[in-house]
DNA sequence: CATAAAAGTGAGTAATCACTTGCAAATATA
DNA sequence: TATATTTGCAAGTGATTACTCACTTTTATG
């Protein structure tokens, strides 16, 4: 990985987190990484390609944030980081995030499968806890989660924040 | 609104919730309508201007799909109706739920105000019920359906219908 | 040091983009 | 029926699109 292929990359990200991948042309991602336009497709092939170097580093990053959840021992701290877990994003991080949002629906590229370990394990957790249906707490928390994390994305995390405290004591963890 | 008018509408409202606002030019736009490029712009000034006709029709939609709900008396049986909500959508209706939530990201057009309503009513409803924060329990539903509408037009209603008697009976309506 | 491979450039390409214009056909109004 | 207005079309416009190619510079290897 060159140094040009970074800013390639970085570029690339902070222009399709903000405008859609659509809106955004080659010519503008060269622009603003300081590299020519021959080198994006020397590199990534054509645009496309450049889309799928960045959703690459996606999926490490995102298996990454919740590792730590799916080693978890305790039911009830499970759930609750799992809670937490759109509150803890670094606004750094914001960008990655809410180019996944965009792609989701401008592309429809899904990504679900990327966060199955974390629903099994929160299905794990809530049977440990003698709930009913587990299965169907942890897709409902997950739906909750995905909606939380979008309004942070779009409105702000201040919008968000009051729900914290609120789902933690709703879900007693 | 002349045929032709309503031609590029529906036309333009299908492309563009498949495919995206930007992803969707004027001319692929026309020949799906069977016009001439030039009367789309005769007739709504610009592509924006287009997009900005179909997102009036949506409001007006909108506001009908919930507007019994707004209405209804018996808080339990507000709770319920919102719940069934989005399992209630005519499959006819798909594209239009598509756009917006395609919008929603790839052009940060909110709607948010118009479900304000709908928000309210149901902060009234779970006060009603006695519930302790019922502002947070209208947010937290209300993030759920946003979540399974998102599912249902997504991955098909098929994937979101378990949640539906589940989701009634843990409210209990 | 010599040579080959990789990294990087910048001027091209045809196709497509949103949009305009000049003019004909249809429709409304008198 | 005469005239004005709206509706519609086809052929444009310059700008921008993703991508290519011939070429130079840098880096790695024997």
């Amino acid at each position: 990985m060159t140094d040009k292929q970074e800013k390639i990359l970085n570029a690339a990200l902070e222009l399709f987190a903000i405008h859609g991948y659509n809106a955004v042309s080659t010519s503008k991602i060269a622009k603003e990484a300081n590299v020519s336009e021959g080198l994006i497709f020397r590199h990534f092939g054509n645009k496309k390609g450049l889309l799928d170097a960045i959703l690459n580093q996606a999926y490490e990053r995102a298996t990454l944030l919740y590792s730590h959840i799916v080693s978890e021992e305790d039911p009830k701290k499970t759930i609750r980081e799992t809670i937490t877990l759109p509150f803890r994003l670094k606004e750094s991080e914001y960008h990655f995030w809410k180019l996944q949002f965009k792609l989701k629906w401008e592309l429809e590229i899904s990504g679900a499968d990327k966060v199955r370990p974390l629903l099994e394990k929160m299905a794990w957790a809530f049977e440990e806890l003698n709930y009913k249906e587990p299965c169907k707490e942890a897709q409902t928390l997950h739906h909750i989660g995905e909606s939380i994390l979008g309004g942070i994305l779009r409105d702000g995390i201040e919008t968000q924040i009051p729900l914290k405290d609120f789902l933690l004591k709703k879900y007693d963890v």
